[in-house]
DNA sequence: GCCACGGATGAAACTTACTTTCATGAAGCG
DNA sequence: CGCTTCATGAAAGTAAGTTTCATCCGTGGC
């Protein structure tokens, strides 16, 4: 792995257990099986034994071992501190709202409300808390000196990538979009040294990101991804790694969850390079504001 | 240990810390050096190993685990446990992050992303709180008995009527989302009894959303208008009124929140006529997952 | 002053927990 | 089909935690 200097935002100071979950696609399976058991209920994994923890996930010890080497930890007992710590810190859920947790078949509306908010907030918050801001910063730092901003995605990601790209266009800075491989592809290879490229993938495995942002890479751009998963393929061709922490998700709100963090990540991302030039940021944005202000009908009846 | 208890360790109910030096003073002089230690900096005790705690207490291990003893734990490694949890309770959030705050000038990168997080987050959670789930069910009713769905929305709410177009879509409704006004007039003209047609802006005043609406709701669709305040003009050609709930923003964090905040309604609709057939849209979700799955590149397992 | 007596204490023996090493077998690669 | 790589657990090895026990020291009785 001739791996190439990247920074990564994975200093999980807030949130162990949501850096666990991250990195669970890639622990082997007998890892996994502990990682479960731990994101499950750390405070009782803390209490455990690293044997008995071993039994109960049906593997050995020493694969809890390579288990806690592989999210970061020096051994067991360090593990077990840091997870005590953390369940200590962690708010009780709303009653039946489990984090990351499905709804409940027979579930009302209220519930499903109730669950789907707790899970957005909390993907936001802990994304919020796992991010690395000397990361950010250099994100920003490339992007405020850079000659051309283009912005990957694909699916969903798409829709953020998008965002990213208005966005930056809104306050002055040269950024692309393109919902078309072929596009982007051919766009990438025009970009060089100076230009920055940003490429998002939830699951980082999205191929045709990948390519374009190793495209983008080989001309010298300097390529940043963000993705959930801290050790997917995409983080290869990266220079900067930035990640969400949407929890390991069900099908239904996991997807929003997941989108939710990385706009708040884009928008922190815009917020910072605004923050470069505020003035001159704040009257892009009113030029653009007024641009629009005939389309809007004239409300006397806006509460205040 | 046939021994009468000194004094009855019983179960601590304050915290640890406090039981720990209430009784102090009923220690023997080496387990007072422990205990004092261990109530100085809990954090850095759960750290350490029993030898070395002993070595900086200038005792034994014999005597830190008649300490653990004294205090009511079963032996060192659950002291340790209670300690970190004890320690990492203690610590309390951030700064003054004020709702609906402004980012201050000098803010550095931490700053900002704490501020914004905050405010994402409590968007999303108040938006939660306030919506009324009676109307929510009334639209989801509408959207799983209705023909046709169309969603409207410009800028900003554009991305988020896009987006709900696309997760009907893909649970098998016929959904519509039009970026062209002309085009959405038509298509909204098209529309009849047992449509349904949702309208996204957050001020609630976008004219040419707000027209879109009205001419569905001329042709007997019935009509839901998502925005952030309640009075808008939007509100009037609307059957149903979902609002969200971000604070009067200020131009930076604002308009992300608003958003955040519209894509966990849309959301918690989405999941509310999913669960209508839950089935059938697993299996819809899964279909369309697994046409993408030959644009992701292989396991994401990698070696750290 | 001398001698029990009992609690406090640490050295060392002991047990358990944790960590490393290594052989095995399965899965991918050419 | 051999080669490599990787995941895995058994077993050996080390460190951490616990118990035992002899010693020490102060106290009070003789």
């Amino acid at each position: 792995m001739a791996k190439s200097p990247k920074i990564s935002a994975s200093h999980e100071p807030g949130g162990l257990i949501v850096h666990i979950s991250g990195l669970l696609p890639s622990l082997s399976p007998a890892e996994q099986r502990v990682a479960r058991l731990v994101v499950a209920d750390p405070a009782d994994a803390a209490r455990r034994t690293i044997t008995d923890l071993a039994t109960t996930a049906e593997t050995s010890e020493a694969t809890v071992i390579r288990f806690c080497r592989s999210v970061g930890m020096n051994g067991y007992p360090q593990l077990r501190i840091r997870l005590a710590a953390e369940a200590a810190r962690r708010i009780e859920p709303p009653d039946a709202r489990v984090v990351g947790g499905d709804i409940p078949p027979g579930a009302d509306l209220a519930q499903i409300i109730a669950t789907i908010a707790f899970n957005d907030a909390r993907a936001v918050e802990e994304t919020a808390e796992q991010l690395d801001p000397a990361v950010c910063e250099q994100v920003v730092e490339a992007i405020v000196g850079a000659g051309r901003i283009e912005v990957y995605g694909a699916g969903a990601s798409g829709f953020v990538a998008s965002d990213f790209q208005q966005k930056l266009h809104r306050i002055g800075r040269t950024a692309f979009y393109f919902p078309d491989v072929h596009t982007a592809l051919t766009s990438a290879a025009l970009l060089g040294k100076g230009d920055v490229a940003l490429g998002i993938s939830h699951t980082g495995t999205t191929a045709d990101v990948i390519e374009v942002l190793e495209q983008a890479r080989s001309r010298g751009a300097a390529t940043a991804a963000l993705t959930n998963f801290p050790r997917s393929p995409i983080t290869d061709v990266a220079d900067f790694v930035l990640t969400t922490a949407a929890r390991e998700t069900t099908y239904r709100s996991g997807a929003m969850a997941s989108r939710l963090a990385q706009l708040t990540v884009v928008d922190c991302l815009f917020v910072g390079v605004a923050a470069r030039n505020r003035t001159r940021a704040r009257k892009a944005l009113e030029v653009t504001a007024e641009a629009v202000q005939t389309h809007r009908v004239g409300s006397t009846r806006r509460r205040g």
